[in-house]
DNA sequence: ATATATTTGATATATCGTATAACAATTATC
DNA sequence: GATAATTGTTATACGATATATCAAATATAT
């Protein structure tokens, strides 16, 4: 309804083909204030990232997620699973299978607390360190190496202030 | 399996609440890595953003990527389904849905292409000009806006340069 | 000390975004 | 004119995310 704009017209060919002075209306089309839109470029920048992150760090099968829970692990070990997830804002009932995976491969382990019987204290497993350690290198010597590589250590050290800022006081 | 790293001690209670001159074990979780891991700002950073645009935008009930369909045909109208989800990285089959729940707000028509009776001309109707419209404005008064306060226009467009490259060259 | 409330890990479940395969209708190619 | 490719669609599956609920354990209040 109220389509508008030449109404019962089809515009695909008839116009598109049409007068080439007419601003250009190539074959691609115009992301236009899309361009502009943070969120956007935010999103596919991120979904960039992630996918190079997966393809680098493959041989070791690690996901950024658990990547990063086992980050924290090795730099906080003896805390809950409450505690790590929701620093690294995973909801606690979405937290436990990824946990199982990680403790299925043996690369940390749940230790009920004796101060609190409750809560499991998590550990990485030497394996995990070694993991950990493996990705680490896979992350700096390809991931990040490639970033740099394109935006240049500087650019690369201020975007990573603006991210960081933006995910803290935003 | 080989916790090691005092191997059977609950580390809980024991060690964090300890020895205050031991570079402070606080309570809050130490990062680590992580704050130099450029997906995980990425990341955070951009459920932050898009958390504040459905916020902004909650009046006219329209999501990041229901925007990013409406600009895009309001700067590409006449242009078939395959070429607006492709352009925004949505697949052909979860595209359908998508046009079908704005198309049922009679935000868009499909149109059957008399040059290629497979394709659906995709129009925005006047109704969607004018949602998008207010969107537009809800977006750039109070998105952008507080996007802007945080980091200074000359800081966000660089943000912005650098998201943009990384999507597309990287 | 006992009753009540809170916390922790866990399960079940629902929703959403994303991915692939397959199909009918239509068009393009050989 | 036979075969291949494209378009929109359906079905389906997987992962990420969200809430409600539970038993066990602890904390708090009376």
């Amino acid at each position: 309804m109220t389509v508008s704009k030449t109404p019962a017209l089809d515009l695909t060919k008839t116009v598109r083909g049409s007068a080439p002075g007419d601003a250009g209306e190539g074959d691609a089309l115009k992301l236009g204030e899309l361009s502009e839109l943070l969120g956007y470029s935010l999103k596919r920048a991120q979904l960039k990232v992630f996918d190079d992150f997966i393809h680098c760090v493959a041989p070791l099968q690690l996901t950024p997620a658990q990547f990063s829970v086992l980050l924290l692990l090795e730099r906080n070990p003896g805390r809950n699973q409450t505690e790590i997830a929701s620093t690294l804002g995973i909801l606690r009932p979405n937290f436990v299978s990824m946990l199982d995976g990680l403790e299925s491969r043996e690369l940390c382990v749940r230790m009920r607390s004796t101060n609190d019987r409750r809560s499991h204290v998590l550990m990485l497993t030497d394996k995990g360190r070694a993991i950990l350690a493996r990705a680490k290198k896979l992350v700096a010597t390809k991931h990040e190496t490639r970033l740099n590589e394109l935006l240049g250590p500087e650019k690369r050290e201020a975007l990573l202030g603006m991210l960081a800022r933006i995910a803290r006081d935003f």
